[in-house]
RNA sequence: GGGUGAUUAGCUCAGUUGGCUAGAGCGUCUCGUUUACACCGAGGAUGUCGGGGGUUCGAGUCCCUCAUCACCCACCA
């Protein structure tokens, strides 16, 4: 038995309009005069209201089912809604799909300081007064880069509001609120006393501009036109690319096999200019075939020559500053550049007759994925995590799918990152986020300085006594602390025992190392459990040419301006249709003004329907009178079906297809017409019912402004999702089913018989002229005399018509077969 | 160098464990303005599912191979 709603409609009208449009005054028109068309502005901030002022974003209290959460991927709390946030709608699909299905259904939202990405913004508003970061010092920057995040703060979160994102703002989180960074503060200590954490002088990668060091994977390459330099070395010749690194080789290696220089092992060559001697060394790392064979070894500068060094126990010569400038050199090229030096010393080279050739070079260089300045690799010290020991059981976790990927294939992808990662550098040496939480007790020799791991001076007093300390200056990764986020946003809700672990996280695929397997590793460090269950991957949103979206390349329009003239359901339902997990997605004006009409279509559906509904409607039990309402049910029963089972395996894009395709092919064009002659008002809003509920996860602004409208008195986001009714295995159902079948039979026969006279048709028009074509080529004259190219062309159209007549004989087969 | 993905109608893309007589939207052609909707309806055309080989009763789907494009990782003296 179905019993939907029951209520006057009138009444309904009169009481949806007070609520609707309490706020402008204006009263919504009686339904007969409804607008044609849907116009999503009138309605969408009345909806957002509506949902607002009922709670509805966060966990419903009555709700039974088993707890669903989501942690959002936090955006920059000083930015604004851009392509990049768009595929969040995935994450409120399974919100409000979560939610309908009577679960208590959390969204977490959160905001982000940033780190190096704030700071750049902040230090290029310094500079148009003029001033650098270094003029505030440390200190006074960061408070005030504070005072700027809090004063752009929230309009990122209204706008997330608008595309209908159901996330508890009530409970947002900031990545710099003080719970958070004590989490942050307590997993670095804890790390630290089980000897994860360790400081060392190490080489790094040092971007100049930023003055920080940065991990590999926040580096970028691109190729650049440069010269391999050959020179001489006394007993050997060298190519190097970096000839003004040459005060700083600490030897010289070849590989052990090779016979040039099998007798030079051991023995020493000279560093020009400076005519120092260092050692040939035999290492299994040089590549014969590689330059001339034989590699200055720079310990300090490079990080192959870094691990050479450390094998055979060689000097490491700093030759570069973290000014990037020229250190330890003759006077001459002291305090240069490292571009001029290399100029330089290349010119000084040539004129001590040291240059033996130049050859032109095209290779790839390191750059800092943020400022494109050019990595140089440089000796330093920094805070590294040893990460091999715990990533030991994210590995476990994912190779057991206790983690599982959507797509699948990102779990290998994660595996094979895992296994290879090294150390990870975790210090920055910039000043917007969380300080390292660690005091050095002074001594006269600063070399002797002794650290403490401590929240703050006092603390620091608690363990060494009273004395001079001197707080770290380096502040952590933000991948550090965002990768604790799971977290701590739900241990500072209180939210941890009911959400603990989360059901999903969605997000980028290009941050699947840097944010997602860490995640995972701080969470089972942390809790011993994964922060999730399920992680599905998104792709880039390019533009329909499959260009990345960005204001400077003309190709991306705001997508506040999108949804203000298609509605946010039409974006919405362009990013969920069409669009599969991992891969790239493209966004067209007209993709989403398709969807605009889908809208447009749902809403003169409503339209129609209600008009058909007598005065005194009310919707109870369905009966099935019409063949056509046996029909339409068993539709929305497959529908119903399809539609869970492809939400639930996050296959959204197939989901919207289907009910897509039930409102327009089996409701509006089929079902719609039908009951023109034949109508069976309890079916017709039953039809309209189960579209309402299926597509409200997708298109959530239309679908709650129709139900506004209709007999029922509850908010759609609340709703219950659809169920399968009238299962067909009543006898009548099946006499109905079998009379359709029929009628498609026997009008199926009819169309096969035009068909197949068709076919034979054309089966004989290709046959002729394969024989025309096979005369031609049967002609000598014509195969000998004729260009090459016609009598080739002649060939492949006789190959090809081959083909179309065994595909034409085939086809007219399989229709003979069924006739 | 290692890896992943893509290659399906003019364009943009779906196609889950092999069952497909290969789909959708847009575009295109023909016809149609009768009060749900022209942000519309009815009907049509267009496909060697990148090439080649294999497994199978059956391959767009699985395997091998080649090609092109995109991305990721490593390296680049």
């Amino acid at each position: 038995m179905l019993i939907v709603m029951k209520h006057k409609l009138d009444c309904q009208i009169l009481f949806t309009s007070s609520r609707l449009h309490l706020k402008n005054g204006t009263i919504q028109p009686m339904k007969k005069e409804l607008p044609k068309a849907y116009e999503p502005g009138k309605y969408e901030p009345d909806i957002l209201k509506l949902w607002q002022k009922a709670n509805s974003f966060a966990p419903q209290k009555n709700a039974k089912g088993k707890p669903f959460s989501i942690i959002m991927p936090p955006p920059n709390a000083n930015g604004s809604l851009h392509a990049g946030h768009l595929m969040f709608v995935v994450e409120d699909i399974a919100t409000r799909y979560a939610r309908m299905q009577g679960r208590p259904a959390l969204w977490l939202p959160g905001t982000d300081h940033a780190g190096i990405e704030t700071q750049v913004v902040y230090e290029r508003e310094l500079q148009k007064q003029g001033k650098s970061r270094f003029d505030l010092g440390q200190e006074k920057f960061y408070d005030e880069v504070w005072e700027f995040v809090e004063k752009h703060k929230g309009g990122i979160l209204t706008q997330f509001q608008s595309m209908g994102f159901s996330a508890d703002y009530s409970k947002l989180k900031y990545t710099l609120d003080e719970d958070v960074v004590e989490i942050v503060y307590d997993t670095f200590d804890k790390l630290h006393k089980d000897g994860h954490v360790y400081r060392g002088n190490r080489i790094v990668n040092w971007c100049s501009s930023c003055n920080s060091a940065f991990p590999d994977i926040e580096l970028d390459h691109v190729e650049r036109k440069d010269a391999m330099y050959t020179i001489d070395y006394g007993s050997i010749k060298i190519a190097t690319t970096r000839p003004e690194t040459i005060f700083a080789d600490s030897a010289v290696a070849v590989n052990p096999n090779d016979k040039r220089y099998k007798d030079l092992i051991g023995k020493t060559a000279t560093i020009p200019l400076i005519n120092r001697e260092i050692p040939i060394i035999a290492d299994n790392l040089v590549d014969p075939k590689s330059g001339s064979g034989a590699l200055k070894v720079t310990p300090a500068h490079d990080f192959n020559d870094y691990e050479i060094g450390l094998r055979h126990q060689l000097p490491e010569i700093s030759v570069i500053d973290t000014e990037g400038k020229m250190i330890n050199v003759p006077e001459e090229f002291a305090g240069l550049e490292v571009e001029t030096a290399r100029r330089l010393v290349i010119e000084a080279l040539e004129t001590a007759g040291k240059l033996v050739k130049v050859t032109p070079l095209t290779h790839a260089v390191a750059i800092h994925d943020r400022c494109k300045t050019v990595i140089e690799p440089l000796i330093s010290e920094q805070w590294f995590l040893r990460i091999k020991d715990l990533n030991k059981p994210v590995i476990a976790a994912i190779e057991s799918e206790k983690v599982v990927f959507y797509p699948k294939r990102f779990k290998k992808i994660a595996l094979d990152w895992l296994a290879q990662e090294h150390d990870w550098c975790i210090s920055r040496q910039n000043w917007w986020g969380i300080r390292i939480p660690v005091y050095y007790k002074t001594s006269n020799d600063p070399q002797k300085d002794t650290y403490i791991i401590a929240k703050n001076e006092t603390e620091a007093e608690s363990y060494y006594g009273k004395g001079n300390y001197r707080a770290e200056t380096d502040i952590f990764d933000t991948w550090f602390s965002s990768g604790q986020w799971p977290f701590a946003t739900l241990m500072s809700t209180g939210d941890f025992d009911t959400f603990f672990p989360t059901t999903l996280m969605g997000t980028a695929r290009d941050i699947l190392h840097k944010w997602v397997t860490r995640m995972i590793m701080f969470s089972l460090y942390r809790t011993g459990d994964v922060p999730f269950r399920d992680v599905y991957l998104w792709g880039l949103v390019t533009d329909e040419h499959g260009q990345k979206l960005s204001k400077s390349k003309g190709n991306y329009d705001d997508p506040m301006e999108i949804t203000k003239e298609f509605g946010t359901d039409a974006l919405r339902l362009a990013l969920s249709i069409g669009i599969t997990p991992g891969n790239d997605g493209k966004l067209s004006l007209e993709k989403i003004k398709g969807y605009r009409n889908f809208c447009n279509k749902l809403w003169n559906v409503a339209r129609y329907t209600t008009a058909k509904l007598p005065d005194d409607f009310v919707l109870g039990d369905v009966k099935l009178e019409t063949p056509a309402d046996h029909w339409l049910v068993g539709r929305l029963n497959s529908a119903i079906t399809s539609v869970t089972k492809n939400i639930e395996a996050y296959r959204y894009s197939e989901a919207g297809q289907t009910v897509y395709s039930l409102l327009w092919d089996d409701l509006a064009d089929k079902y719609i017409e039908y009951s023109k002659s034949d109508l069976n008002p309890t079916m017709l809003a039953y039809g309209l019912d189960t579209v309402l509920r299926l597509l409200h996860p997708f298109a959530p602004f239309v679908t709650e402004a129709i139900w506004q409208q209709l007999w029922t008195n509850s908010n759609l986001i609340t709703e219950h999702w659809p169920k399968v009714i009238h299962k067909p295995s009543t006898a009548e159902a099946k006499k109905f089913e079998l009379q359709i079948i029929d009628i498609l039979a026997s009008k199926q026969k009819e169309a096969d018989k035009v068909m197949a006279a068709k076919l034979q048709k054309e089966l004989a028009a290709k046959q002729n002229l394969l024989q025309l074509i096979q005369a031609k080529l049967q002609n000598e004259a014509f195969v000998v005399n004729a260009p090459k190219d016609l009598v080739e062309g002649e060939r492949a159209k006789e190959e090809h018509t081959k083909h179309e007549i065994t595909q034409l004989e085939a086809k007219l087969a399989r229709i003979k077969k069924t006739t």
